[in-house]
DNA sequence: GAGTGGTCTAGACCACCTT
DNA sequence: AGGTGGTCTAGACCACTCC
């Protein structure tokens, strides 16, 4: 920046001082809301601007520290805050020597970030990937409680797919999901069909769709008739119910799921911390 | 530090230096493994220490960063991104203006850190504190099993708990819990029956066991016929099963726990990122 | 060797809490 | 006023990657 060394004269960066005047050193914080926002909150909002924007798309490289401290007029420290708290909610990915990414669901080892099943022995890479099977792929008007999930009015468009995951042949999850119409216009049986890996990855190739964070609600339900069926169970065999909304940058609701999952030969993971 | 201002003098720090030698600038990183463990890090592994050898119990103010640094010979900032870690991670907390704290569960807010269960409508203050129950208590000799989550021999004494958690009348949760016997020495009926508040809380205050983190693996099952009578509902009804083994500090096992909660008015809840 | 992220330092100042 | 954590800077050097 534009300092000389020994302290004193404020810093006037691009960003909007929070806080304290824009000259003429620390206001003494006037006299309503605190409001006080860091620079590097500052600096991570305008970082979020430019990825819900999609000026970086998922696995793009963004640029140095250096330059982003440059074009921000602050220094490498702060920025490195900045990238260090993203990278933290997993929203881009660091790698020395290399640079800084935007974090992809299309890199083979954060395939399942989001699928929390594992088989009650061994490791999930012991059984293989997962076969999918789409059952049903339409586009509807929204029913009420589908649309309130998603942040919609009800008979907005939507699509709402059907599909089964097998794991050794068998199958084991069994899940519907909604989509806003308009962000994956164009979605089609074929797209869904041929994708081969996550499908969160194609929403990221097809549609520039990152979905960032989700919320579950897990359930013990009894299978009905239609579900027994699909999964080879008896009828009102105890299955676990998750619901699940997904969230892209911006904490926007992007997809809605309910999967009813077997669990007599895996079982649900979660860490508490 | 003893160190002049324009670069150069590599420190000796009180900690080992892990990949440089003692002195004479860098070492070109001998032959064999790297090794190379960065001074925040060794810095972090000694707070833990500190931590598991009760130095500083749950609640405890800690040392302030600059006579932490003063201690170890390394400067504020290093010792600033170990506590950050260890903030990070739910072991200490950090108050502006007071001091940092050894994170604890018995404040009020974090009373029910590990219990996923919310009501479906509603946040969980409004249907009030849960009442508990304990329905059995006894000292006994580990099975194979119990004795294995527990990181113990079959044959070691444990202790077992069975209790039942209530919201507004209701019986939600049952439980059976084991604990090893030799750091809960002690553990009575009379303790856990005379308690108030989450029995986490418990466990720090009176033996000095601080859970840190904990795995759980989620199961729908059906109900069998005792669970089914206590909790008040029909015989195979769908129950989430919810086997815990929680950990303190440096991994080691402290509690198998194994629960059945009903989720007809209830959900396990859970965020992804 | 050049460029990137990663570590470490030293010092200034701010925000918050206590006395 | 003095102490604590929180922010920000500037600069040095290290580890890693690629050319």
């Amino acid at each position: 920046m534009a300092q000389t060394p020994p302290a004193s004269s404020p810093r006037t960066p691009e960003v909007n001082p929070p806080s304290f005047g824009s000259e003429a050193g620390q206001a003494v914080s006037g006299s309503a809301t605190p409001a006080f926002s860091p620079l590097y909150q500052q600096i991570k909002g305008l970082l979020l601007q430019s990825l819900q924007a999609g000026e970086w798309k998922p696995g793009d490289l963004i640029p140095s520290e250096l330059e982003l401290a440059g074009r921000f007029r602050v220094s490498q420290g702060t920025v490195r805050k900045a990238i260090d708290e993203l990278s933290a909610d997993n929203l881009l990915v660091r790698r020395q020597g290399k640079g800084t990414f935007v974090a992809t669901h299309s890199e083979q080892q954060v395939q399942y970030r989001f699928l929390r099943l594992e088989p009650d022995s061994g490791n999930r890479d012991g059984q293989g990937p997962a076969e999918r099977q789409i059952l049903d792929f339409r586009r509807l008007r929204a029913p009420a409680e589908i649309a309130h999930r998603l942040g919609l009015r009800s008979g907005d468009p939507v699509f709402e797919v059907r599909r089964v995951l097998s794991f050794q042949g068998t199958p084991t999850i069994l899940e519907d999901l909604w989509l806003p119409g308009s962000p994956f216009k164009g979605l089609s049986l074929e797209t869904l069909a041929n994708h081969q890996g996550a499908m969160y990855a194609l929403f990221e190739r097809q549609f520039g769709v990152r979905m960032v964070r989700a919320d579950e609600r897990l359930k013990a339900v009894a299978a009905d008739a239609e579900s027994a069926a699909t999964l080879g169970v008896a009828a009102s065999f105890p299955l676990l119910s998750v619901e699940r909304v997904a969230y892209t940058y911006n904490d926007t609701p992007m997809e809605y799921r309910r999967g009813l999952y077997r669990t007599d030969k895996h079982h649900y993971h979660n860490e508490l911390s």
